[in-house]
DNA sequence: ATTCTAACA
DNA sequence: TGTTAGAA
């Protein structure tokens, strides 16, 4: 299948699907004219990929989870580089929620210290 | 009609 | 990441 076809299939933009490529993620065969040929395990493959990309992961850890994931849901294997590779998302998960709390309060106070807002008279023409 | 690569705002 | 130009 092209690119458009497999594209609408498995939710990546035509735009992301040549990133990932090259990136390694995937590697669709070229017909003679140069079109990118994409299989039904490529297909499947773009599923699994788009798991992880909706769960914001990084091409980087895109490529250490990959080969431990099975069937296009998030079902993992026990790989060990997986382990390490997934509490280190969730460590940087928790830095983000923790700066953003931080970012929270601060405009939280900002608000509080907001003057009541005086209301104008809508004008009544 | 679709896709390809490369490059831009 | 989107978009676009020019070629295939």
């Amino acid at each position: 299948m092209q690119i458009g076809e497999i594209s609408q299939r498995c939710g990546i933009t035509v735009r992301m699907l040549r990133f990932y490529e090259a990136e390694g993620l995937l590697q669709p065969h070229r017909t003679g004219s140069g079109y990118r040929d994409y299989s039904e395990a490529d297909l499947e493959e773009a599923k699994r990929i788009k798991q992880l990309a909706d769960a914001g992961l990084t091409v980087e850890a895109m490529h250490d989870l990959l080969p431990c994931i099975i069937s296009p849901k998030p079902t993992f294997h026990p790989c060990d580089r997986l382990r390490a590779r997934l509490e280190g998302e969730v460590a940087k998960l928790d830095q983000r929620l923790a700066d953003m709390e931080r970012s929270r309060s601060q405009i939280v106070g900002y608000l509080a210290d907001l003057p009541v807002d005086t209301l104008v008279p809508m004008s009544q023409d």
